[in-house]
DNA sequence: TAGTTTCCCGGAAACGTTTCCAGGAGATGT
DNA sequence: ACATCTCCTGGAAACGTTTCCGGGAAACTA
């Protein structure tokens, strides 16, 4: 908190050069050998370092990315974020968080104030889309990359991963280990993710090799493990005809799914015996969790990094048609669903 | 993604005033009624919006604060992070996310680089600390705070909590529900976090009231649950002299803890029957984990807050003498301490 | 040796904004 | 009616950097 900084102009005037060469010596090209040595001795001595807010206004680029989503306390946002500073800091590129809050229009709000040209791309995470939102992601003054939904047909770059197909294999795991009353734990089908499971679901439910016998399905009020409880608590507390209880849950979420082993263990069911459960993202917390989750792994660090190498292609001026691209679902069966453990690997398996 | 984006000049020539009326009308004071509304009408038609480079290098101000820690996957720092960008955002300053790497020398160049000028401030939580960090941040040019250790009497703003303390009360709560049989689960010694937990435990077990009978200590390789598994196995495995087994176990991390209680599990351990087991942090992780975590909650939130009114404080100026802040550790019991849980609140408690 | 190319260097402009400064117009006071 | 003051406006400079452009010297070719 000292002195105020070397410029260049400064360090020209040490080594007694004018400005130009000064600026080419210490990064462009056509400089000669004895002028870089000069340069950088007046510069060492100075201890200058170049500023970037001159360099940023001269260069018409920040060298920042913002990654935007409403939650950046979520899990899977925070492996994305990770993934994605991963890619982008050996880059030279440094990573901006912002959040977009709940719905459409704030989030369009957001996508409007890149205008203000404080980063160089956006990597977006919309819990809700609408079509003003989609507008102004393809009116955007800087690349947009949205994580969640395949909007590539609409001329928007994204990496989008099959979470409905995912439900499905959920679903199908289910029934091939001998479940047959299903019940269907969501979040708000209002949301892009919500939307996307509950056609998963019914996807899965409508297949001719559909097996169940009965199937409910709960709303809890959002993503979380605390909402997760409450709705399990119904889904799970007797059928309301009298019929057999459900012996399988598919949750939305992992937070969702450890709600409701929860939700089940209150009221004195074993998790996997009495009822199986299923969630949706494989975070640490489900590999953690006794019983450790079985789960639909959507890939976040993959997500992450394929967005942020899209969004370094864009940044670097290589255009080229918008597009999808796509990770697979990946299903990963733990303790929660089968009564032996399939534990055959070394004690903390899966265990960062 | 169109049109370059309009500037002030434009505006003013649409208005057809001077450029310095036009920002005056947009901004600052001293514009008259007429001229505001008819700069406001002209930006409006131009869709403006003030670019952010231009206005940084004038202002020589960011409006952002970066915050870096070794790993930003940790459940504790994104706490930190929301916590930080929930008290920046409201005030306009952005968040940077970077990384310090695991070294002192590595964080003292990331400290450096904030000569560069790309951020108006640093929320810093190093992992490893030496007199070069030290010295560098009392250098840097511009303000850093620190979350972690007490520095304020190095002349350096400072959010610390008394993780030693934490340890203590962990360690008291042991002896009152009975145990007397401690083992001490700590990660690297050598780090911030790892030398505090010791000293805790080593203040703890030389206080005259310690009624424990044996104690053991082990390492584990780093802060994770993984290698929290593998350093409880052999604290668990059995006491080499044959004496009585472990009721006990004080870990240093949540993450560390619930690796103790997934090796209790595999070594046929009933927790908290057989073995008691406390962590530190009280993550998220930790409130919803069965059995539920006894933590130390060293106030992640709130330090971060603290942190960020500190850097408000410190770039509007505001200099005063470089002071610590401190907030107390506080333990929360639940399950994994007491036989019979003190659950009295309603089910999905704890858990957001 | 003269002409041509190559290589470096310095001057100056540009990126978009805010603010200092001077000046003009109108209002107020005597 | 004149001086003084207030209020507003426009010109111009400044923040720190990169790069275009022109020119001079050196190196090459014929």
């Amino acid at each position: 908190m000292t002195s105020s900084r070397a410029t260049l102009i400064q360090v020209a005037e040490r080594a007694g050069v004018s400005l130009a060469s000064t600026s080419r010596a210490l990064h462009g090209s056509g400089a000669s050998e004895a002028m870089v040595e000069r340069v950088r001795a007046a510069a060492a001595e100075l201890g200058y370092s170049p500023d970037v807010t001159g360099r940023s206004l001269r260069l018409r680029k920040t060298f920042q990315i913002a990654f935007a989503v409403a939650d950046i306390g979520n899990p899977v946002y925070v492996e994305m974020m990770t993934a994605i500073h991963e890619v982008l800091a050996p880059h030279g590129y440094r990573v901006v968080v912002m959040t977009t809050g709940d719905t459409p229009a704030s989030t369009t709000e957001l996508v409007r104030s890149l205008g203000s040209g404080f980063v160089d791309g956006m990597v977006l995470s919309p819990l809700r889309t609408d079509d003003g939102l989609v507008r102004a992601i393809k009116q955007a003054p800087v690349p947009v990359v949205v994580i969640g939904r395949s909007l590539g047909d609409q001329g928007i770059d994204s990496v989008s991963t099959d979470s409905a197909g995912g439900i499905g294999q959920a679903v199908r795991h289910l029934l091939e280990t001998g479940r047959r009353r299903i019940g269907f734990l969501n979040g708000p089908p209002d949301t892009t993710p919500g939307e996307a499971r509950r056609r998963g679901f019914d996807a899965a439910a409508s297949d001719p090799g559909f097996a169940a016998e009965r199937v409910e399905v709960a709303l809890a009020e959002d993503f979380t493990v605390a909402a997760g409880v409450a709705a399990a608590h119904r889904l799970l507390a007797g059928a309301p005809d009298g019929g057999a209880r459900l012996d399988a849950v598919v949750a939305a979420n992992d937070l969702l799914a450890i709600g409701a082993i929860r939700a089940a263990r209150e009221l004195g069911l074993s998790v996997p015996e009495d009822v199986a459960v299923t969630g949706m993202d494989d975070t640490e917390l489900g590999r953690v969790f006794q019983p450790s989750l079985t789960s639909v792994s959507l890939g976040s660090d993959e997500r992450g990094h394929a967005a942020a190498r899209i969004m370094l292609r864009l940044v670097d001026g290589d255009a080229g048609e918008p597009q999808t691209t796509s990770v697979g679902p990946r299903l990963v069966v733990r303790e929660s669903t089968v009564p032996r453990p399939a534990r055959a690997s070394a004690p903390g398996e899966g265990v960062r």
